[in-house]
DNA sequence: GTGAAAGCGCTAACAC
DNA sequence: GTGTTAGCGCTTTCAC
């Protein structure tokens, strides 16, 4: 039926039109002048014929590819996955596509992504970078002119947009409710897995100058909330009850939770900082046998499913997951339509969600006093 | 700097290291004869100038772009999400990225979104169907040279690969050792939100000729499987004990499993088609405070966390979603290579994980003989 | 309002 | 081994 076996092009649409591939162009791609009839007469050829726009050879010419790269940890983690949708419906709303990528929280397989997304020759780039300190992909992608929206984290050595939450300031919130509920030996699971950051109290103990959060990963972020709301309740840190996963696994997370909770003088209550942690915490808490909020009570991170499917319904921080996506988006096609604007962190606002897992410090236990 | 601020192509690199595109082609994309001495030479300017090989150029000649478009329901679900995890990791190891998209089950968006990715001309193109009756428009991308792989459901509309689990299978296994556990009245909690399958005994009650499992979409398929496992016991089933949810949701599962489980003469058991089935029936029985297994039995869907953090651990039938994942990548990446081979199905196998959601039926109870 | 021609950055023939 | 040339499918001046 067809001249060719392969896909019609505006050559071949042209020629049946006996027309410019010019004016088919103009057509098709609903720009210049044309008149109306012809446009309607190629359109329906063009149609009839089953006519599809290569987009490739558009953003050959145009220098545009319609296209966003995304380059997380783990698709598979809720939270990243539900950001995603949120970005994906955004971008597609404006035309654009999604190109994913995973770095399991490696900066080299971050920097490799980054290249290959760069060589494909994305529109702009969505990065939750691995590592706040390690950038310099970054700061060279932006200056070669490829815009970038960071999410999840903010850096201070780029000048970038980012969208985060405000889980530092969401863990001091969720400790300085506990603490008002008379809790006093508070336990932390957070994952602390780069080297630097095995001295994890060094970056926080400068009391006295403030301490930049955007140069901590989401770790030590959420850590500095949990240490604020102490300091601000007069309360010393154990550094026995800061839970440390070495990697960022439940398996990890259900590890040091359980030997943190059977070492002497435990905790009364506990946090956590994220979904992975949440879930590794609930674990050893379950296999323990400790009974929730009575021997311990909990307070975890992300609004997963399962948190209120247990019994008794697990207190969280919510983080807006996909609206975070949705704002990652949104920024990231504000910075290609105005790419000369001031760069900000946009923070989405988290809320604390209060189940049925935090009860009263028994008064028996404890250091208090 | 440099003698453009744009970056630097084939040809500014020619020019610098005076000699032809065709031989810095050759020295970058390491194909044809080259001199090592040369070879080298363009390879360390190139490096030094920042040269990165631009892949919309290089697709434009060779009509490869080493995309493959990804078309399913909704990212933020676990099992998708794990899925395309599989295949991202394996797509990675040969070059290929992912675009990917999200339907929400809705046939109309899968349309758009086929049509999308084949204007940015993918290589192939990875579809969850959202109605396995409905895929002219796969049918037609084939028929256009473009390679496709369902996964999640086949299709025997159309004659593509596809890489599925057992199902229906699993479903009948899981039922088949609840009724050996003494159950008569097991209930089923299933999505069917199409119209045609409001009617949904219709297609299966034809049980002289056999049923085509491809013709059926997921919630009917795994229905099937229920089905069976009753005949092959010689009981017949209640149709009341079919808690059809007409939306895919939690929410609408979990109104349906309320409503079933407060109806007269309520089941002893339960089993779920897939994981939002499962979290919504899992919500009912616990808001109603059922004691499991005690009250009722439970064999749910997908080997998400959640199942064996709450206690007692829930039964399940586990897909190996990664490997699913990986499986279509490859399945994919072959018929890439390899156009004219015969097309097939490839099932990859589930596990029953038994836990502690499965006991005896009670004796006093049912309607058995 | 329409056509002719140039060209995006690269690769693939084909000379030499 | 290396250079010359053509061209992928489209958009975009610039004439007419």
């Amino acid at each position: 039926m067809n001249e060719s076996s392969s896909a019609p092009t505006v050559k071949d649409v042209a020629l049946r039109a006996g027309v410019s591939t010019a004016t088919v162009g103009r057509a098709l791609g609903n720009y210049g002048r044309i008149n109306e009839a012809t446009k309607q007469r190629i359109l329906e050829l063009a149609a009839e014929m089953g006519y599809r726009l290569n987009q490739v050879a558009r953003s050959m010419i145009t220098g545009q590819t319609n296209t966003i790269g995304v380059v997380l940890a783990d698709i598979n983690n809720p939270f990243f996955s539900g950001v995603v949708r949120g970005m994906s419906d955004r971008a597609r709303d404006y035309g654009y596509d999604l190109l994913i990528t995973n770095t399991d929280e490696n900066s080299e397989a971050e920097v490799r992504a980054t290249e290959l997304l760069l060589g494909r020759q994305v529109d702009g780039l969505i990065i939750s970078p691995a590592d706040v300190q390690q950038v310099k992909h970054i700061t060279d992608a932006v200056q070669q002119g490829c815009r970038v929206v960071l999410f999840d984290r903010a850096s201070s050595l780029c000048d970038v947009d980012a969208v985060i939450s405000d889980g530092s300031e969401a863990v001091r919130r969720a400790v300085a409710h506990l603490i008002s509920e008379g809790h006093r030996r508070i336990a932390i699971v957070v994952e602390l897995t780069r080297a630097q950051e095995a001295e994890w109290r060094q970056p926080l103990l400068h009391t006295d100058e403030r301490v930049d959060e955007y140069s901590l990963n989401v770790g030590l972020n959420r850590l500095l909330g949990y240490l604020n709301a102490h300091s601000e309740a007069g309360l010393e840190v154990d550094p026995a009850l800061v839970f440390r996963s070495g990697e960022y696994s439940t398996a990890s997370a259900s590890a040091v939770t359980r030997e943190g909770l059977l070492a002497p003088n435990p905790p009364t209550a506990l946090v956590a900082t994220d979904n992975t942690m949440s879930m590794g915490a609930y674990f050893a808490v379950r296999d323990l046998g400790l009974r929730v909020p009575e021997d311990l009570s909990l307070f975890l991170f992300d609004n997963l499913e399962w948190t209120r499917a247990v019994k008794p319904a697990v207190s969280v921080i919510e983080q807006q997951v996909h609206e975070m996506g949705v704002r990652a988006a949104d920024v990231m096609i504000e910075r290609i339509m105005n790419p000369d604007a001031p760069r900000r962190v946009h923070i989405v606002p988290t809320k604390l969600l209060f189940r049925e897992s935090v009860g009263a410090a028994p008064s028996a236990v404890g250091t208090s006093r």
